[in-house]
DNA sequence: GTCTATAAGTAGATAGAC
DNA sequence: GTCTATCTACTTATAGAC
């Protein structure tokens, strides 16, 4: 892997483990192996190798939750499968951590993956709803988009809450809580 | 206002909007108009003020949220009068966001008033519900706890969707979605 | 209690040699 | 492309005078 790879690659890690402030030129340098003037030449300072390392993750971060969401079963099924899927839980949401940074929010170029990551997977979940709905799966009721806004919104409050717990335990509460939840949606209302 | 509270009150507002790892000693004294020396004769350092700020935060998040659960109506009405009520979205939770922070989760005094807030917090709601259960209000179900779990995490990722987009709008949309997936769980089902 | 001085270390680069 | 040197500003204090 070349240099500007390993760059991208540690700026990833350190922007999920240590957020935007907290992550200097030197530290992404160290961990990637590679000297002061040659990160400079590859980019050109740390916004523009973190805006770098942020179109990686959300690229990733949408395939991955594509893997579930496109899978086999009914929609609720991949509904579930996506909340359920394996997390690192108490690493939090490389993508949602961003939000917090107020550096992030206010540039641009950093906040657009981050938006961008989070309209695609309402909009997706959001789609799904309907489909099920449209098959009979799902009754009528509010707004696609604001059960999907909710479910999405569970997912990163679950990391928080997880965080400040030191413990997995919480987010898995809330995605089996919003999982009762999204039950009662269903058409046929399981005893 | 004495320095002390000033240093406190300052704190309080700089680790909301920066968080612990963006915030200086610096600009504390600079928000408070106090100066450097002033600061470490009240405090030990920025742990120690940090950690007073935090248990002062958690103090009134508490205060605020048991405003609306404590409130007249329903167990739904009074869910729904604390998912809804006034926030300055875009500033975030001054709690949950310390969550993010590796160096808060690493530090058991400053983690203990974040997770002591969301306990009381899931515990109030929880409790909430097993009473809307009990009085009729509520079918049963899933475990209260899982799902007084679901709403505070939607509230905290509420936040995470709003600073992504920039807007209030997503908050808003995953608020009214969890409550339209709470009415599935009263026993007389509206229509 | 509050002030100023001092200090070792880091943040985030730029310059120029190789 | 990569390296070392250099630089200004900030971080997080400690020391000691007032």
């Amino acid at each position: 892997m070349n240099a500007s790879d390993r760059l991208i690659e540690s700026t990833q890690e350190l922007l999920w483990e240590r957020g935007y402030v907290g992550t200097s030129p030197k530290a992404i340098q160290q961990r990637a192996g590679v000297g002061q003037g040659s990160m400079y030449h590859h980019f050109q300072g740390k916004p523009d190798l973190a805006a770098a390392a942020l179109r990686r993750s959300a690229e990733e971060m949408r395939a991955l939750n594509e893997r579930t969401l496109g899978g086999p079963g009914s929609v609720y099924e991949r509904i579930a499968a996506c909340l359920g899927r394996e997390r690192e839980v108490l690493r939090g949401c490389r993508i949602g951590r961003m939000a917090q940074d107020p550096e992030v929010v206010a540039e641009p170029e950093l906040r657009a993956p981050v938006e961008e990551t989070f309209d695609w997977l309402v909009a997706r979940l959001a789609g799904l709803i309907e489909e099920g709905r449209a098959s009979g799966e799902f009754r009528p009721g509010a707004p696609a988009a604001e059960l999907a806004q909710a479910l999405v919104a569970v997912i990163q409050g679950g990391y928080v809450l997880a965080r400040a717990a030191d413990s997995a335990e919480p987010f898995h509460q809330a995605v089996r809580g919003a999982l009762a939840l999204l039950l009662g949606q269903l058409a046929e209302q399981p005893e």
